[in-house]
DNA sequence: AATGAATGAGAGTTCATTCAT
DNA sequence: GATGAATGAACTCTCATTCAT
């Protein structure tokens, strides 16, 4: 018991530790992006030695992965939960937006770090993700493509266009409109937002006529 | 006479050396990103010392910028130069993305710089070229939203969403797919790449239904 | 009574301790020579923290000075304990050499320790142990050049060399083949080794005539 | 005609700097060993800034190793010039002795380097200069070796100990002596050392009786 | 105009040592 | 007595920028 609790402690004090070093990663690498953000800054930050760092995380590279998995499974879970409430593919998709969309609005912090502090491209970075054995986004992107398809079955989803590249035209609008809202947070409520995104985005997937 | 002869010699030889530096800083960005890209390994592949370089540009930033804008200019101007053979509004803004796909499909480099080897984000990007004077992206949206408002009150194009928005959802699509395009070059022709991002984008700014 | 058992018992403890310690030392600083070897690599080996070595010595270089001294004491005492079982000056080096020879075998840990991992270069590490009043090497070396001399008195060793050279004569071919041998041990027994080294070193203590 | 002078020049520039570095690099090295050697002081030491050392050397540990290696060359030089000069296979070895010997006095730092800045035992130092295809020593080895064998088929050279241990006991001889003779200059004249060691290792290989 | 050697500030990272627990 | 997290100084090495040639 007194053991338990001493470990607990212990692993507390450092998951606290590890939270700390994460925020303050984050907000001097969304400051100043990935390359120009330097460990003693960020140390400063957390108010800790720059050499502290490497007891918590192996060097900078992995330090910002840690920080970028660490919200996109906060990400994943919120959509994956809203998904589960629904059984229609379609809304399933619209809900996952939902959570998107919200987690984005609650966590400005992390759309800044993901667009303005990525050390490399968001595809180079998915690669390197899976290649350290995070393969989330694939397993994710799989799913939500597989209820596309089930939507051009029941010829609600344009058929024209393959899902793959339908799921790509979603990520694309999601993404870039995730930067500006976060970059201008309040501009416009979430639910307007939703329905401005949801609004054009289902005007792509459907593609009834062409202007 | 012969002084300016001269000096127009004089000024062809600076602007092939610029050229010339300016490719050499696309090769290296290109496959290195903004950061790791040193300006030896530029030199290098420009065949010229590294100070060279600091008697064309003040610095890497100033660099990097006038890589992007000899790139942008090529692109507007080709835009512009579509838009100016069609009358009708939308068809406009629909060779502007036929002129933006050619281009992108011609100089793959431009867009992996854009998308590679941007120091920061787009955003910011723009708004320090507006500082330093560069404002045409600015003037092209500009234009191209007044397009957007016709078709708006032309009844071809849904009014439910505010004509800066859908500038915003058209330049997301593009931007996004043209990254994937110059990732995977080839993978399909650029009529066919047209057509499926016309279908995607007119979908969306037609938004009839909601599915 | 009771306090002075508990004392001892602390001490055991104590002198256990420091013997775990400065195996794991000397396994680590032999793998990797003292300046690569860190204290936490050895706290490892040891089984214990980093920061429990300073309790126990100084520094990281007296941690290496006890190791050191440790087995040059028992090496000594091999040599003494041989040299005092025969009358003979000369048989007592002879002996003096086998003792060293078989402690080098048994020991191999120890020859590696002295010159894989020093610090400083074996001559300056003498000082240094003299600094803080370790004397028994020059003590030791003072008697053999006595057993020299007495040797050269009987007309058995050569008279043209001083004795002072004639004993790093024998500490240059004693030194360097135990490094040898303790590289490649099992390469030769150790009764081959002496026999081969004492060859080569009496000839040239004898040194009748010159080729 | 000029460009062939101007290269000259840079050669030389080059050259002269390069020279200037392996000397304040020897400096530091010989007072401090290689690992407490810092590129600062070498630098200051120099009178030029640290990074300039890495326009000439790759790393710390190529120019610790060209700076041997500039020193090795010599070295050898000398000896196989002397060996050359005579053809009696033992007398080829004392002339190497005595070339080794004039070279050490003549640059002191050698030896000290070799001893005391050594980042590595010397026998493995040997085997990574071997790596980077730097293996005179092992050739010249070789030929010593060579004329051993003759020796011992002339037999002026005990025969009962094999021709790679003689050149072990040379070698031990050798080396051990020159860092004394190099710790303490000047105490005996060449001249005199060179007959003391000869005296000890002619004895060593002649090894007609044992004490 | 062009060079490229030299600079020097500053990067990421390591590790002997300390000290609150 | 033992811990081990934290320190922070010091390390090697990089590279945008300068300037004597």
């Amino acid at each position: 018991m007194t053991a338990t609790k001493k470990k607990t402690l212990r692993e507390r004090r450092h998951a606290a530790t590890t939270e700390a070093m994460l925020e303050a990663a984050e907000h001097v690498m969304v400051a100043q992006g990935y390359d120009q953000a330097t460990m003693q800054q960020i140390a400063e930050e957390a108010g800790c030695a720059a050499g502290t760092f490497y007891l918590y995380f192996k060097n900078k590279q992995e330090l910002f992965e840690a920080l970028l998995v660490r919200y996109l499974e906060a990400l994943y879970d919120g959509c994956e939960a809203r998904m589960a409430a629904v059984e229609d593919p379609i809304e399933k998709i619209r809900q996952s937006m939902v959570a998107a969309l919200e987690y984005c609005h609650d966590h400005t912090g992390f759309v800044q770090v993901a667009y303005k502090a990525m050390p490399v491209r968001h595809r180079a970075l998915y690669e390197r993700l899976a290649e350290i054995g995070w393969t989330r986004p694939q397993q994710f992107r799989r799913r939500v493509e597989g209820y596309l398809r089930q939507g051009q079955k029941q010829g609600r989803v344009r058929s024209d266009v393959p899902a793959d590249i339908l799921h790509d035209f979603i990520d694309a609008v999601i993404f870039s409109f995730m930067e500006m809202f976060s970059a201008a947070p309040g501009r416009r409520g979430a639910r307007e937002q939703l329905d401005l995104l949801w609004g054009l985005i289902s005007g792509g997937l459907l593609g009834k006529e062409v202007l």
